[in-house]
DNA sequence: GTTCTAGAAC
DNA sequence: GTTCTAGAAC
């Protein structure tokens, strides 16, 4: 059939604008939000890396960190208060004090508009599979809000060292919690599942 | 962003 | 032989 590939469906070409489509439409994506202001919107991650993960997505149309200038630090504040009051509920609602999250960006963002990422620190997910996807929440490669703010502020811009960031990517992948060499994605996820350690790389909250 | 799978790694 | 990764998807 000539929309079929082998039996997989063809792609839709228009994954990356995902998040626009839920900003523009958010009666018909109802159950992927979880707050609403009148400046953000906050939805749960289609594909949670963590038990907690969740996106604050600003209503005005910022394509992505690429685009940001001084003008939008307002903004990123909100949207960064709006992230640090989540985790505090969160750990409130859980009742586990050692709960800790990431507050950041990627710095190569698969989708379009702007969205700040809130994820809790287990990485305890089934749709964590590979290299990729653990490298991305972790610094450098994943960029915490403070700091992407004060460079904001500094330079009025955002500069990415695309091949750089690319590179971040393909790195041994290294603990979060005892900064050792995980060997593969089966040693991370042992790992994750057994280690008690407090988190001692990049910022938590 | 994901799915799928060839072939690398073990 | 099985596990695991990494790149294509028109």
């Amino acid at each position: 059939a000539p929309n079929e590939r082998r039996g997989r469906p063809v792609l839709s070409g228009h994954f990356e604008h995902a998040l626009l489509d839920i900003l523009d439409n958010l009666g018909k994506h109802r159950s992927s939000v979880l707050l609403e202001d009148k400046r953000c919107v906050v939805i749960y991650d289609g594909f949670p890396k963590a038990r907690y993960h969740s996106l604050v997505l600003p209503k005005e149309k910022i394509m992505s960190i690429h685009d940001l200038k001084r003008s939008n630090l307002e903004v990123l504040r909100h949207m960064h208060e709006i992230a640090v009051k989540l985790t505090k509920h969160l750990r409130q609602d859980s009742g586990c004090e050692e709960l800790s999250f990431r507050i950041g960006y990627h710095s190569i963002p698969s989708l379009k508009l702007l969205h700040l990422h809130v994820i809790s620190t287990d990485f305890d997910s089934p749709c964590l599979k590979n290299k990729k996807h653990w490298n991305s929440f972790q610094p450098p490669f994943f960029i915490d809000s403070g700091m992407l703010m004060e460079d904001l502020e500094r330079n009025g811009k955002i500069s990415i060292n695309k091949e750089q960031a690319l590179q971040w990517l393909k790195d041994d992948m290294i603990s979060h919690r005892t900064e050792e060499k995980m060997k593969n994605i089966p040693a991370l996820k042992d790992h994750l599942a057994r280690c008690k350690k407090p988190v001692c790389t990049g910022k938590v909250y």
